[in-house]
Formats: C-alpha cells, sequence, structure tokens
DNA sequence: CCGTATCCAATAAGATACTG
DNA sequence: CAGTATCTTATTGGATACGG
C-alpha cells in the first residue's frame, strides 16, 4: 500500500477509477440508487437492501456524505426523523446505475426471482422503456409498495417517475397495488396481471406492462459451466 | 471461499446488483477496461494497474473468464503467448466504464496528475469526444506509448478507437509519441502540445487536443470539507 | 519472463448485542 | 427506530517462492 493516501487508492487518473474510489465500495451503489427518488429512512434502506449490516449502511453513508454524494437531513416537525437524500450530483449517478443494470440483465446467471425494492422497479422502468412501444401513449400510473407510493407518466415514447404525494392518484389512469417482485415479475417475467391488485383502468394497466423489454441473454457456448 | 462462484450475494433481482456481483470486485472493472482494445498480457496488464498484486490480478481473471466476460488464449507460435481478451459481452461493460468515468471527472477530488493507463486516454476520448467541436473534421491520428500503439480516427462529429499495426500509422495525419499521463495532461490539463513528440500534421494535432471537453466540476459548498 | 501458490498483516464486511 | 460497539470472518495487498 502507497503511502499519504488514507484509504485504498487505485493511483489512476482515469475517471473511471476515481469513479471506484468513490462509488465502487461494497452496498454503496445501492445505497445511493435506493435514494434516487427521494429521501429515505435508515430503516427503510435497510429493509430494501436485504443482507446488508447496520454497521456497514452507517459506514456507506458516511462515505457518501463525505464525498458529496448524500446528505442528512432532519425534517420539520411534526416528523423530526432524520432522512438520507442524495444530492444533484450523487443523482446524477444513475446512468451508472442504468448501464450497470441493462448490461446485467443480458448475463445468463440472473435470477429474477430474488427480492426487489419498489425503488430499484421504477427505477427499471425509466431504463427498459421501449421508445417504440410507448410511442402515442399518454397515461398515468400509480403505484403502492406498502407505504410507499410512486406515480409513472408514459408520454412521448418516454416515461417520467417520481414519489406520490396522495392527491397523485386521483390523476392515475391506474394503479398497481402489490409487492414490487410481483410486479417485476408481471412485467417482465410474462406472468398474469392478476397477480397483484389493479384499479381503474384495467386495459392501459395492460398496455403499460408491455412497454418493457430485456435485452437477449447473452449466448454461452456451455451454459452448464456458467452455473 | 468458492472462488468466482456465488459468493456473497447481494440477494436482489434488480440487474445492477447482479452486475455487482459480475464486475463488482475490487479491480475488476478496471481489469476488463485494459482488454476494452483488445487483448492484452499478463504482463501488461499488471503494469498498466499500478497497485494490483500479481495474485489478485490472477484471481480477478479467472472470475471474468468463468463468468464469461474475459477469455485465455493462446497465441499461435512463434509467438505462443498467453493472453486475455474481453469477450463480447465483456466489451459491451464499456458503457459502465464511461458513464462511471464521465459521472467521476466532475468530482473535485479528481487528481488527473496520477499515472494513466494508455488504454485509458484512448477510452476518455471516446467519452469526451465533443462532437460540435469534432464536427467537419476528418482525419486520423497514431499514439505511440512505448510498444503499444493505437489509432483514432475523427470523423462525422464521432471517434473510432483501435489498436494499431504497423502500416496503420502511414496513413495518420499526426503521430503523438510519449507517456499517457502527459497526453492526458496536454488534452485535458491543458498543457502545451510539446510536452510529447509530434510527427506529421502538427496543426492537425493541435486541433485534435482540442476535441475534448471534460464535464464542469461539482460546486461544492464547503470543499475543504472533501479534501 | 509468465504466471501460480502460499504465507502474513492490514482492512473491510458480516453478525449480533447494545444504548439513547 | 436509529444507529454504535464489538467480535468474527472474508478479502485484499505485499512479499516471496516456485514451476514452466
Amino acid at each position: 500500500m502507497r503511502s499519504g493516501e488514507a484509504k485504498r487508492s487505485y493511483d489512476d487518473a482515469c475517471g473511471t477509477a476515481h469513479g471506484l474510489e468513490l462509488i465502487g465500495e461494497r452496498w454503496a451503489l445501492l445505497v445511493l440508487r435506493e435514494l434516487m427518488l427521494g429521501p429515505r429512512r435508515f430503516g427503510d434502506l435497510r429493509a430494501d437492501l436485504p443482507g446488508i449490516s447496520a454497521n456497514v449502511l452507517t459506514q456507506r453513508l458516511a462515505e457518501l456524505e463525505q464525498r458529496g454524494l448524500v446528505v442528512r437531513r432532519r425534517l420539520p416537525p411534526p416528523a423530526s426523523v432524520q432522512v438520507y437524500d442524495a444530492t444533484e450530483w450523487g443523482r446524477e449517478a444513475e446512468p451508472i446505475v442504468q448501464a450497470l443494470g441493462r448490461w446485467a440483465a443480458r448475463s445468463p446467471r440472473h435470477d429474477p426471482t430474488l427480492p426487489i425494492s419498489g425503488v430499484s422497479i421504477l427505477l427499471s422502468f425509466r431504463t427498459m422503456i421501449d421508445a417504440k412501444r410507448a410511442k402515442g401513449m399518454d397515461a398515468r400510473f400509480g403505484f403502492v409498495f406498502g407505504q410507499d407510493r410512486y406515480i409513472a407518466r408514459v408520454r412521448k415514447g418516454g416515461i417520467k417517475v417520481a414519489r406520490a404525494g396522495e392527491g397523485d392518484f386521483h390523476r392515475c389512469d391506474a394503479v398497481f397495488d402489490g409487492a414490487p417482485a410481483a410486479l417485476a415479475a408481471i412485467v417482465y417475467g410474462g406472468q398474469p396481471l392478476d397477480l397483484i391488485e389493479v384499479r381503474g383502468d384495467r386495459s392501459a394497466a395492460a398496455r403499460f406492462i408491455t412497454l418493457f423489454q430485456l435485452p437477449p441473454k447473452v449466448a454461452v457456448e456451455d451454459a452448464a459451466a456458467l452455473a
């Protein structure tokens, strides 16, 4: 190890190497991902990052904060709870999350049956929307994952995603209510729509779930070798 | 631990998490980066990844090979040397490298004076080319970094980059010969062109080094806090 | 040289218990 | 609930030795 630097450095001027020093530690990018759609509490993050331990989450948040990617705030009373939020620069890391996700979706070893967070599935919509299929659609959709609510607007072949307030759902064409993993199984796994509850315009919902296309799996000469 | 196998899992169906399981280990993405422009030998990799130890490089290469991102080949006699090359899927990870590099270039703590590999600087040209500035230019450039040679073709606002054979340099408008770090200092650090040797059309070379634009640094309220 | 293997010390991650 | 503290395990890096 070299002298001087406090932590392990790649000692490389390449931006990629510096990026890995900023968000290359285990869990760091997933923590940042969970903050992409707005502030979360410590417990929310812990719940949506199955397997992370409290001390590692504490450490990652502290590092991300110190590097300027995350800010810690205390909500005004009566809430008075502490939340973590991504800074603008932190949110600018979304293309990294997307590129990684799009690339890894081609993996023959990707297991889509694992748990998935609400933020993940919503961000995947931004990543995987097929502009041709979405062209001509103009609709709003709501998503209820337990306490968390999100809203998506499909228009001009694109999709906008955000956390939802109560009133936002009144303008939605349809609202999906269920587990994120179930929604993922429907959209990406070809499962039937009635795996979750759908309120509102069911035909709009049926169209919505066809808008997203995973890239083709990598051809593997000997797939067994990768099992 | 079981080398390369499903070790510590993120237990997350999100493609991003799976991507981190594939190339999230320390050094993995940088090893893959070094293979983006063609096969390299073990010693080349070791030389261009300052700080990696031989055992870690061996392990990363074995893992990447087992996951289908890298192949190990033996060149035909008389060379008969073993080389590592990225598979097509491995090369498809370049958008990840680019997104990470572009994002990290905004970091206030990025130190461009560190060493940099030839592959890194050439890839950075692909990432950072400013289409508006390159528009209307049609030229070829050669790069000599010790034993390694590369060629770049600028055309229609884009740039193509590849390893060069001997003959390729005859068609070049200009050839840069020097250390990658010096070229980086010229292109990105505003240093004078005569820091390295330039053969051929010097005015074309002078235009070339203006084609690349780093994104603006992140505004930091208290930059000292991040030192 | 080109890698691999092995040993060791330093870190980082994981599990769990604990405190305000 | 929101973290700390502590302990155990895993990974990393450096040195070095070894076989092709």
